[in-house]
DNA sequence: CAAGACAGGTTATAATATAACATGAGAATC
DNA sequence: GATTCTCATGTTATATTATAACCTGTCTTG
């Protein structure tokens, strides 16, 4: 099932939400209820191949290569195509400001909404 | 309406779901419906007096005297409490980032998630 | 085979959020 | 003063996202 989710979320290639998986997956199988999906995604999400973007309720397939690190996405507003980047300048400098209150960060998210090259320069010609 | 969810989100000093705000204010009022509170919720977040935490689903009154800034927020797992900062260098790197692939940011999200340190130290002497 | 573990199925419901239309009070205009 | 406009809120209904709780069947392992 995990396996099948990922393949779904690999064709779309864009963010999905739970619900538009499972309509997916249904074709083959129309018994397929919420649960399970939601199951197969927090094994996937615990595994690190797939990840919740909080402010938009969708899930992604990282495109990551490390193993642990901490995903910084943009999200285009026009077109919705999301980018995963890394930085560790910026890990490092929220540490740093955790660190000044004692907070002892374990889980990050970072999220930016914005508009792509793609669509600004779309928008420019029109 | 703006001014009691407001009221209310201070009282508690905490992240609250919109439907605790619901709940709160339906003691002087049982008609209120959520439509009543989301659009109130909607008008505080555009003025800037009220951030949502997208990874709980909660909001926040902003404890922030900036007129235009990028909050980072530090959840405690624990407690719950949330604590609210601002970092210059932050948000410069995530538009350097952002940059490198011409993508223009328009809004930030950025929570972190962990344990403050007045709940380390507790866990600590147990 | 019996016992246990575990993925997935099934039913039901909780929690979060919004669409669409109605109402009513006050300001603006005539 | 009557009319119209605007705008916040009320109202009804429903969409969307997510999880609880329990059941079933298969596979493993002793």
């Amino acid at each position: 099932m995990q396996a099948d989710v990922l393949a779904v979320l690999h064709r779309c290639d864009a963010p999905m939400s739970a619900y538009e998986v499972l309509d997916q997956l249904r074709g083959g199988n129309p018994r397929l209820a919420p649960p399970t999906i939601y199951r197969a995604l927090a094994a996937l999400i615990e595994r690190g191949k797939v990840h919740r973007l909080e402010s938009l309720k969708a899930f992604v397939v990282c495109n990551c290569e490390h193993r642990s690190h901490v995903p910084i996405f943009s999200i285009c507003k026009e077109c919705g195509t999301v980018e995963e980047a890394v930085s560790q300048r910026v890990t490092s400098e929220l540490s740093r400001i955790a660190g000044q209150t004692g907070f002892a960060p374990a889980r990050h998210v970072i999220e930016v909404h914005g508009q792509c090259a793609r669509c600004e320069s779309k928008e420019a010609l029109a």
